[in-house]
DNA sequence: CTTATAGTTCGATGTTTCAGAAACTTTGGA
DNA sequence: TCCAAAGTTTCTGAAACATCGAACTATAAG
């Protein structure tokens, strides 16, 4: 039943299978709700993310773009910043995944 | 708030971040449902498993041993064969990850 | 005792990933 | 025009992975 997501879940699954990325998406998320619950837009711009991380540029960006090709969050460019929001299908079908509703 | 487990959570989520691995626990995880369904325990031996799949024996078995270090499943020995079972509380860890409430 | 079954352990090999240094690209002012 | 800010790209080396063949262990059945 679970055939041909599997491997779109499992790369999924993998971006969120290193702490930093992992640690990146939460704040994200978080700041999503926040922002949310205020009624705003939820978008936030990288360094706001970094929330302690001990990781130099390169290292981000390498990360971001991995969580944004894995379809984890979406990115856009305003001057200077990058926005990043997560993509609320990614949050569905990934608590899809873990529901006893699964198959 | 998450700071602690993220290394644990992350290193469950690199687990499943393997089609292969993830196909597995997955099928696991609707066996245990098909069997609590009836009442019964909810255990299954490896060969039963791997529905599919195209790997051979030295693979399978590392697979199993990096579900079973990342805490997500259990194993026991029967005889023969390898008992399987999927660990509630990994699963709940996992859903609570991507609930909204997750802080 | 012999054989078959069900996994495991042990290399070997090729691939992927993580991280940082250095250099580059935009963009928004002074 | 010149500079700083915020990321990006490219490269490089170390570490971690995935997979398989071959040899091994333990158990059950004959």
């Amino acid at each position: 039943m679970d055939r041909p997501d599997v491997k779109r879940l499992a790369r999924q699954l993998k971006a969120l299978g290193h702490p930093n990325r992992l640690q990146l998406f939460l704040n994200l998320v978080e700041e999503s709700q926040l922002d949310l619950a205020k009624g705003r837009t939820h978008d936030c711009f990288l360094a706001k993310l970094l929330g302690g991380l001990d990781i130099n540029a390169p290292t981000v960006s390498h990360h971001v773009k991995e969580l944004a090709d894995a379809g984890l969050i979406d990115t856009e460019r305003q001057g200077k910043q990058l926005i990043c929001s997560v993509r609320p299908d990614a949050l569905h079908a990934l608590r899809a995944l873990f529901e006893p509703t699964g198959t």
